[in-house]
RNA sequence: GGGCGGUUGGCUCAGGGGUAGAGCGCUUCCUUGACACGGAAGAGGUCACAGGUUCAAAUCCUGUACCGCCCACCA
């Protein structure tokens, strides 16, 4: 005996209960040995800081809808979570912390300080995790990884985010340092004083990924410079004239005639009285601002390009310190910061009449992604990755198409980066993160002390000894003092090597041999370059193949009017708030219909205040349409179901099992022994739907299978087979209303309400087969249905009867194409029905009948399902034309004559008539013109000219009915004989 | 300066060589034992603009405009 279903599907009632059964049932873990075909995919790991936003919720919607259906179809599916220890967001948020007791980093010192972060994360770290599985998400929680964790033999959870135990022989943290030393030894890493990104706010050095650049209107001041010889000498242009005070020369093009004279002379540099020379250099525009360009080696990249190239220019002078503010190198303006620096230089340059003229000027600022800062421009000596030889096998690997995107034009997009790619600067100056495995030896190497602060000071020469431990001694000198590298490494370091590292890299484990490469890797386009790319490049050189097979790019989230979403500016909403006023299958599902292959998705949502953006904090969500539709559909889905279950009338034990009524999509396991051993020949692994295809499906027998029934089969058969490819192609909203569509339209408001008077039927076996097909469709689209909406269809396929207890409907086959099914006649003359239906239903509105019950008289082809016209218009189908006036119409073949007895308003109809006449007319014209023209007939396909000529002879029959009722009125003056 | 997306009914979006679809909103009607988070019937669009290809273009090509995103050292 089924559980009667409660009247109202509650979510949040159902879910938690559900997520329970599915863990207490481990259907989430995809055991290393396990003879079915593996389906794998590591999640792009969230910040250990981070909550749950709607991009990751459209994110892992998109994950867990992959998931479940390959689940379902039979594959060992891992998907494998956890956190990236995000280094800059998180030591922020530590130190935030530190604050609120009223201290600093420096406070604790270093060791005390990544003590303090560790739990940190351990304590509050994490709570992503938790949200994702309020999403429904599926994954793997007993292989739960974090890009900083360090390895735990056996025991506890080891904390709330950590939701089990760390499953590999090696812990992250040191399969890192690994990698770098391998990088090290490859020569791929070194040491280099160049022009760095810095962030003056996280005092580190960022990579140029994590620059963001934005447009600002600001201005570009033309300075004057002074000949030595107390001549007019020239003017320069630039944006930042705070760093004149550290100009060492001008720059000009050489071929620029207006300043020929001056190339190889000296100009006075105001307001610090250095006299410094002007050089010749092609990179310089003469075209833009003045033609001339200040040249200041130590803060901007262009310049010290230049300066490498003019000796003359060099050394460079420093004059913007770490915090921004204005070095003793500034002279007078020492010690303010870089903004109020400007000012003051500016202001006395035109109290000394050397500022020329100030132009309105808008460009490109770069500002600290993380921190919004202006990242400023320093000399800085860091550690550099030569990425050349990496990125060449990256991009033979995509070219081989052995990593495919989706959508196709991602693949430009990375290869084009991967062929210009630069150096990428690996060190941060953090101490949360992987700190750099390099040691250096106080005793031999010469290029290296301690400072009188009491930290290291390491020159461009210094010769690190690369080691993931801390060596005992000194290899040359055999000296035992080595002090390791203050730095720590990029983040995105350690998350390149994550497809591999979460599976044990560097050892070789069972789960690396059965789930390595992964099949798909799901993100955002904003991270391609910052993290796809360097993943293709790690897993090449540690793997020796591709981490995953396949990249899917899914489209950013944003609000209703075009702005991101973020909750600083109050734009965004929390996914939790959509669940908690409409469930996850409903945020689930109004996510995926939102899928398709453009760049953004638009999320209307009204706020209590009556906005489309928060008015202040505690502004709550009110609506969000796309969702509330899908909460809608969930709540049809649950009355459906409710409907089919109390009309079981307790017969439920006496049905026959579910795989008996409706094939099962066959014994999985079968399709898994034919698969392996495939695998085992060397074969190539079948399609899964041509396997199953292959295997006979148990015949659909009910001998009292009506119309109705052979049609809705026939029509779940075309929705299975449509949702199936509309996802093969990751056309997830396609497949998402595809569904939407069959439940709602087809089942729901023609199956449902078809069967109704065959459940009333006086014959216990056509009750009977009503029930079994009910039951079965309904039982297919749950299965159909779970990948999208796991949370209600698991709920609802708990109450049904004829299933294995103890079973759980994400471990069921997913309903495959069921081509058996297919029953065009059923098809057609269905549709006939529906079609005759609605417009009898339409005469009955137009003449104000809509709820009354007429009589009426049906003309046309044989064959038309008169019971179900009947039953769906709410009429009687009469065997003749009856004899008073009538209110007509034309569809398809039929003609259909509804006696009014005197309800019609004859002008009305008339008008009416005339109208439908002129729309037919107006098709028949159209279709005339093209059947009419002999390119036409001569050159398009076949069968769209038959399909044409169809038409058109449907349009001449239905003109001419429509016209004879219309002659019929007008000759009678309204009484409208028939 | 390059590159990529988008421009379809009031709103948010599907679709994609044969004459336009959905949801919301709107109009009219209906509380019928699955469901008013519902049912029935409607109104509403020269598919941004201009050329071209084709028997046929909203759909393919080229160009233009506007919106958005990415990349790029023009001070």
């Amino acid at each position: 005996m089924p559980e009667e279903l409660a009247k109202t599907f509650d979510p949040a009632e159902v879910e938690p209960r559900i997520y329970g059964l599915w863990k207490e049932r481990d259907c989430f873990h995809a055991p290393a040995a396990d003879p079915r075909p593996a389906f794998s995919i590591t999640i792009p790991p969230p910040n250990v800081t981070g909550e749950l936003h709607m991009g990751h919720a459209l994110q892992h919607t998109i994950h867990d809808l992959i998931l479940r259906r390959k689940r379902m179809q039979g594959f060992n599916v891992l998907c494998l979570p956890g956190t990236d220890h995000a280094g800059i967001a998180t030591q922020m948020k530590v130190e935030q912390a530190l604050r609120k007791e009223g201290l600093s980093r420096w406070d604790l010192g270093r060791a005390g300080f990544t003590e303090r972060a560790r739990e940190w994360t351990l304590q509050y770290g994490g709570t992503i995790l938790g949200q994702l599985q309020a999403l429904g998400c599926s994954y793997d929680w007993s292989r739960t990884r974090f890009t900083l964790d360090e390895f735990v033999e056996e025991g506890p959870e080891t904390a709330d985010w950590a939701l089990g135990r760390i499953y590999e022989q090696s812990g992250y943290a040191r399969a890192v340092l690994h990698a770098f030393v391998h990088f090290y030894e490859r020569g791929w890493v070194y040491r280099g004083e160049r022009i760095v990104n810095w962030c003056p706010q996280c005092q580190t050095v960022v990579s140029d990924l994590e620059v963001e650049h934005r447009d600002l209107s600001s201005h570009l001041w033309h300075l004057r410079y002074p000949g030595t010889d107390g001549s007019e000498g020239l003017a320069v242009a630039t944006t930042r004239p705070e760093t004149m005070l550290g100009d060492t020369g001008v720059a000009v093009n050489p071929s620029d005639l207006r300043y020929t004279n001056l190339v190889g002379k000296n100009v006075r540099l105001p307001l610090v009285n250095r006299e410094i020379p002007v050089v010749a250099d092609h990179h310089v525009d003469a075209s833009f601002g003045s033609g001339a360009v200040k040249v200041t080696p130590a803060h901007d990249p262009n310049d010290w390009d230049i300066a490498q190239r003019h000796p003359e220019l060099m050394p460079p002078i420093t004059v913007i310190d770490d915090a921004g503010v204005m070095t003793p190198q500034a002279g007078p303006y020492a010690g303010l910061k870089r903004e109020e620096a400007r000012k003051k230089v500016v202001a006395a340059l035109q109290e000394q009449g050397l500022l020329v003229k100030v132009e309105e000027h808008q460009h490109a600022v770069g500002h600290h992604d993380k921190c919004g800062t202006v990242i400023e421009p320093l000399l800085k000596l860091q550690w550099w990755a030569n990425c050349s030889d990496l990125a060449a096998s990256a991009l033979a690997t995509i070219r081989a198409r052995k990593v495919t995107y989706t959508p196709e034009r991602f693949t430009q997009m990375e290869t084009d980066w991967l062929e210009s790619i630069r150096p990428w600067c690996v060190s941060r100056q953090l101490w949360w993160g992987h700190r750099i495995p390099l040691w250096y030896c106080l005793a031999c190497d010469g290029e290296v002390a301690r400072t009188s602060a009491g930290s290291l000071a390491i020159g461009e020469k210094a010769q690190p000894i690369p080691s993931v431990e801390r060596p005992a001694a000194c290899p040359r000198c055999a000296g035992n003092e080595l002090e390791q590298d203050p730095d720590v490494l990029d983040t995105w370091f350690s998350s390149a090597l994550w497809p591999f590292v979460t599976m044990g890299w560097p050892e070789r484990t069972d789960t690396l041999a059965t789930f390595y490469p992964t099949d798909l890797m799901i993100t955002g386009r904003d991270i391609l370059y910052l993290w796809v790319a360097r993943m293709i490049m790690a897993g090449g050189e540690f793997m020796g193949r591709e981490p995953f097979r396949e990249v899917l790019v899914h489209a950013t989230v944003m609000t209703e009017d075009g702005r991101r979403m973020s909750k600083s500016l109050g734009t965004g909403v929390d996914p939790l708030e959509l669940i908690r006023l409409y469930g996850a299958d409903a945020t689930r599902f109004g996510l995926s219909s939102l899928v398709t292959d453009s760049q953004d998705i638009r999320f209307k949502m009204i706020w209590e205040s009556g906005g489309k953006a928060a008015s202040g904090p505690d502004d709550r969500l009110a609506r969000a349409e796309q969702i509330e539709q899908m909460r809608n559909f969930c709540t049809k889905l649950w009355n459906i179901s409710r409907f089919v279950l109390m009309n079981l009338e307790g017969e439920e034990g006496t049905l026959r099992p579910l795989s008996e009524l409706m094939p099962r999509d066959a014994c999985p396991l079968a399709k898994f022994e034919q698969q392996t051993a495939d695998l085992a020949e060397g074969a190539i692994v079948a399609d899964t739907a041509t396997l199953e295809d292959a295997i006979p499906h148990s015949a659909f027998r009910i001998p009292q299978l009506k119309l109705a029934d052979r049609w809705i089969l026939s029509r779940i058969g075309a929705a299975s087979a449509s949702v199936n490819d509309a996802l093969d192609r990751y056309a997830l909203g396609e497949a998402s209303w595809t569904l939407y569509h069959f439940v709602w339209d087809e089942f729901a408001d023609w199956y449902v309400e078809l069967a109704k008077p065959r459940l009333r039927s006086d014959d216990p076996e056509t009750r009977r087969a009503v029930r079994e097909v009910l039951l079965a469709v309904l039982e297919t689209t749950l299965r159909l249905a779970h990948p999208f909406i796991p949370f209600i269809s698991e709920a609802i396929w708990q109450g049904l009867p004829g299933r294995t207890e103890g079973e759980t409907l994400a471990t069921q086959s997913y309903p495959g194409g069921h081509a058996e099914l297919h029953d065009e006649a059923a098809e057609a003359s269905l549709n006939a029905v529906i079609e005759v239906t609605r417009a009898i239903r339409n005469l009955k509105s137009e003449v104000g009948a809509a709820t009354k019950s007429v009589d009426v008289f049906i003309a046309g082809p044989a064959g038309l399902e008169m019971a179900y016209v009947e039953q769906s218009a709410r009429c009687r189908v009469l065997d003749q034309r009856p004899e008073g006036p009538v209110s007509a119409a034309a569809v398809g073949a039929y003609e259909i004559a509804l006696a009014t007895a005197g309800l019609v308003d004859v002008a009305a109809e008339i008008a009416r008539l005339t109208k439908e006449l002129e729309k037919v007319a107006k098709d028949l014209a159209g279709l005339d013109s093209r059947l009419n023209n002999e390119q036409f007939v001569a050159r398009a396909a076949p069968d769209a000219v038959a399909k044409a000529r169809a038409q058109r002879d449907e349009l001449l029959q239905r003109r001419a009915t429509l016209g004879e009722r219309l002659r019929a009125f007008t000759a009678t003056g309204g009484a409208g004989q028939a």
